[in-house]
DNA sequence: CTGAAAGCGCTTACAG
DNA sequence: CTGAAAGCGCTTACAG
């Protein structure tokens, strides 16, 4: 491969000045920038990006971690990993990715050894354990999703309480009076998945607030199981007249749920979820949802982290934390009860 | 951040010895190691990524290559993704992700400037415009997929041949005489997914010597459109027992579809489909289908990669094209035709 | 407007 | 068994 030696030699230039062509960092005669440019061209010249990160001490890599956790619903993280992949590249970044389990060693071998310019973090738990260490890290970092702590790094999620206070609020105006509120497994609570029940709060919150009743469950992640719990919730509160869905396996799976028991929506049953507008088209879900704004989330993380990472941020900028308002998306699953 | 030389003076050696200490690539005293590695403890010593990649030539890093196409199903394309970056996570390399529209671009980024060791092409078309440039890279690359011209590249997929063959032989021994087969939409074909036609020619010519008829038709990759699509079918050949799916948009939408005209299978049809064992159960699907494994195309890919960065593969060792037989896994979806 | 030189942090022949 | 030095391919102060 040709290196910037070969094009200086071609140019008849040094390297210094045919660097300085290339990077426009000093003013160089037309002759100069002209034979540089097509020494370029005719050698195929592309700096080798080892040797420019170890220049510059910038590598225009951004690492992406993502876990694919077995609790949490895998197509619904693609999401947020093609807003980060895409953002970045527009901004002039790669993406370094990490999916393994053990996200503290991947963050760590990323971080230490200089592969990266920034951390997005994907997933984030209340105590994330990744954190103290992207804190100690030279790179800034931006996560999707609020932990209990947001010291030292840049923070992006959707309002969950303002969704589900969204949710109950807008059945609540229809008129009805009992819901069934199917929210992730426990499990992801006790790992710390603070938008479960940031969501599960509010909402109590609003129904008790509005003198109506709210069950709050839990579902699987997985089918078939969570088809069987959907069956056992709607068996369990058969007065239920509206489902609010927060979990993406439970919504991938109610349409088959509702066929099988006869239902409609929303003649017999009101459904709202929580999931992006592709999850929904992806799944075929005709129910009226809130727009979960993956992509949305991924460039606003990214766009923040460039910022940061390319000093425009200034130097002691305080760090952010920033919430996504939840919109509703009317596909007409929501009407008044029945015989109301 | 501590470089070698800190682990030197530390340890009261050479930067070569340090080195070597850590490399194991001489001969050490005891005492010396022992001291290096102390002080690279002490240190919290990370050796720098470019700086090994510009003295060793070596990034340890592998270009992942995966397009979302508008007319491909984005949760299957996870799956190829997940085999390629844990394979090699477990072989010591990380990923360089690229999702751009733009392959070649992509491509060319990545080797040109040396920031990968290797790459892995997924989503591969008959005549893949990102092929000459892989050829012309001097990186090894291996494809998911089968293109025309295997030359230069190690290649690995199902066996889409066998795959078409194992569904026609599958119902025709249940005694089923008409068939559906549901394929991907015709722009893939188009834009040159070959995977589509091998698939269906070696349907169409399995049932033409067993004698029975096969309707090869194109569904759309996108709900709810696939839905209608499959609606469309069952319409139109209503004396066909024998439904098979090589589209993942229409497996997803066909538990609906079946609900919606009150058929059971098997029933009141036999079904199989060409998707993974994961796909199947993130959207719940309950019908006998090809194994596309993913998975294990996205390790042997990464596999062979390796052996050829690390020159375990002899220079000129011919290269690979590798098909993984297809196996039918009973999801208790066929039967014997209604009323054989 | 341009060049010679130092330096980024490693690895690895070369010498002893 | 160990050290001094060269070199990987860039960028960027320093000098003119």
């Amino acid at each position: 491969m040709a290196t910037i030696g070969d094009v200086a030699r071609v140019a008849g230039v040094s390297r210094s000045t045919a660097s300085y062509a290339l990077s426009g960092k000093r003013t160089i005669s037309a002759d100069v920038r002209r034979r540089v440019e097509t020494a370029v061209r005719d050698l195929g010249y592309t700096p080798n990006a080892g040797a420019r990160a170890l220049a510059t001490a910038q590598t225009r890599v951004i690492g992406l971690l993502a876990q694919f956790l077995e609790d949490e619903f895998a197509p619904a993280m693609l999401q947020y990993m093609l807003g980060v992949s895409n953002t970045a590249r527009e901004l002039g970044y790669d993406i370094l990715l990490a999916t393994e389990a053990d996200g503290r060693n991947a963050l760590r071998r990323m971080t230490d050894s200089r592969m990266v310019d920034g951390i997005v973090l994907l997933n984030v738990a209340e105590h994330d354990d990744r954190l103290p260490i992207l804190r100690e890290a030279p790179q800034p970092g931006a996560l999707v999703g609020l932990p209990a702590d947001c010291t030292g790094v840049d923070v992006f999620d959707l309002d969950f309480e303002d969704a589900g206070r969204l949710m109950v609020d807008h059945l609540h105006r229809l008129g009805h009076r009992e819901l069934v509120l199917v929210s992730q497994p426990e499990h992801v609570v006790e790992r710390g998945g603070a938008y479960v029940w940031r969501l599960q709060n509010a909402a109590i919150e609003a129904a008790r607030t509005r003198g109506i009743t709210l069950h709050a469950e839990f579902g699987s992640a997985h089918q078939p199981e969570v088809g069987r719990d959907l069956h056992g919730l709607l068996d369990a509160y058969p007065r239920a007249t509206g489902l609010l869905i927060n979990n993406e396996a439970a919504a991938a799976a109610l349409p088959t749920v509702l066929h099988e028991r006869r239902l409609t929506a929303p003649a017999d049953l009101s459904v709202v979820g929580r999931y992006s507008d592709e999850f929904a088209r992806t799944f075929s879900l005709p129910y009226s949802s809130i727009e979960s704004a993956p992509d949305r989330l991924g460039r606003m993380a990214v766009r923040e982290l460039v910022r940061r990472i390319e000093g425009q941020a200034g130097a002691d900028e305080p760090h952010v934390v920033r919430f996504v308002t939840p919109e509703l998306v009317d596909r007409g699953s929501t009407a008044a009860p029945r015989g109301d």
